[in-house]
DNA sequence: AATGCCATGTGAACAGCTTCACGAGCGCGT
DNA sequence: ACGCGCTCGTGAAGCTGTTCACATGGCATT
């Protein structure tokens, strides 16, 4: 086989649609699984169950990669898993920095979630005198003055606030002048930054509140028909 | 047909498209803090720059609900607050239970934020004896198996998965053998559920593999154009 | 080598959501 | 009482994402 397809074009990837993106993260994680337990072949129906979605989104969603596929027998495993880390950037891990010590903060921190997923807790801050200095899952808290400082040490490259609502568009403010490009915003409010910011949110009372609808209307529409 | 505005029709509730739904909650955060405030009346773009939308968006979304806006005027606070919040069935509390203690679970009892949104963290229950009877956040974890009586007893209504990616699905099945009939899933693996019980899921890894990719993305695009 | 089978890859139809643009209605000032 | 300015409400257009359906092409078997 040619190395052609060892460098495979990047601009194919550069215009990979938001909900495909969304998903790329599920596949991956069935497929590590799949090659975890020894399969090698995958089929866009199987993908399709591990991800929770249907065969013909896989199968569309893999197309924008690229012709990865063999026609009769399905995809290769091992490949794909190395195509969609490459492109989620899973490859080496990416460090990331805590601002926020208060409960969720340590929750998030002691939390071994992030780690096993390659993004391993790099450093955590807070602005309260009292908390810094203190340990949280063997990592000592720093100063928020710090953060400069911090980020460019421990190499941080993902910034998760996890400050009440109050603070936290300061905390990105400070993430940004610290150089940090990609935030995860678990405060529940609206924060804003520089359009070459990546900004995601995990709005943990908006998704009660979105099931509490949806009970709400079941109980409603069996009680009137 | 008389009590007109009293009692709004169900009906227009029912078929909320999910987008909306899925902004409530946002709105009705910002409308929460404007009403704090004393505010009294706002415009479509003072609330569309409190939820980080555009203000065509939130007057479509509104439009949904009713026409309860003035025109040249804007929309009373106090009535979206009241609106919204039944519509989401954020009126009465509802309380939940957690199953897994570790440190997701725990992460997620302490933190106080769901309390504070009307979903109070009422039980934890964990598979694993040595665990069980231990408290967490003040409150005693119970085994699994007794999560019929659990739910019963405390009335959860919600139910928040945060075990291992194993163990998740049974989590799931044993919620919905307990009657819980909306879910939030934590684990980082799809679970299934009938359909007359909300699913929702929070997925952490996910959110950062994404923020890895246009992360990625950024870094090609700089380098090659 | 030829044939049958099977799953991919993909254009096209479809559905849902977002954005635009402007008419309609309300309050205020004169 | 009248007109002006402001903001809602909403059809229409455009866009993104989903689903369908089938042609394409590789593999296995004979």
């Amino acid at each position: 086989m040619a190395p052609a397809s060892d460098t495979p074009d990047a601009d194919v990837e550069t215009s990979l649609p938001e909900a495909t993106v969304a998903r790329l993260p599920v596949y991956f994680r069935g497929l590590v699984e799949l090659a975890d337990e020894g399969t090698t072949t995958v089929s866009s129906q199987q993908l399709a169950e591990l991800a929770g979605v249907n065969a013909a989104k896989v199968r569309k969603d893999l197309s924008y990669l690229g012709s990865y596929g063999t026609r009769g027998v399905g995809y290769e495993v091992g490949f794909l898993v190395q195509q969609i880390g490459r492109i989620l950037g899973s490859a080496d891990p990416a460090p990331v920095v805590i601002v926020g010590a208060g409960n969720l903060g340590k929750a998030l921190s002691r939390y071994g979630g992030f780690g096993a997923s390659g993004f391993p807790v790099a450093a955590i801050v807070d602005a309260d005198p009292a908390v810094v200095g203190r340990k949280v899952a063997g990592i000592a808290v720093r100063h928020v003055d710090d953060l400069r400082t911090v980020v460019r040490d421990e190499g941080c490259l993902v910034g998760i606030v996890a400050t009440p609502a109050t603070a936290a568009q300061e905390a990105v403010d400070r993430l940004v002048d610290a150089g940090v490009r990609s935030i995860l915003n678990f405060a529940p409010t609206i924060v804003i930054a520089p359009d070459d910011v990546g900004l995601r949110k995990v709005d943990l009372a908006t998704e009660l509140h979105i099931l509490g609808y949806y009970e709400h209307q079941r109980g409603a529409t069996r009680a009137t028909g």
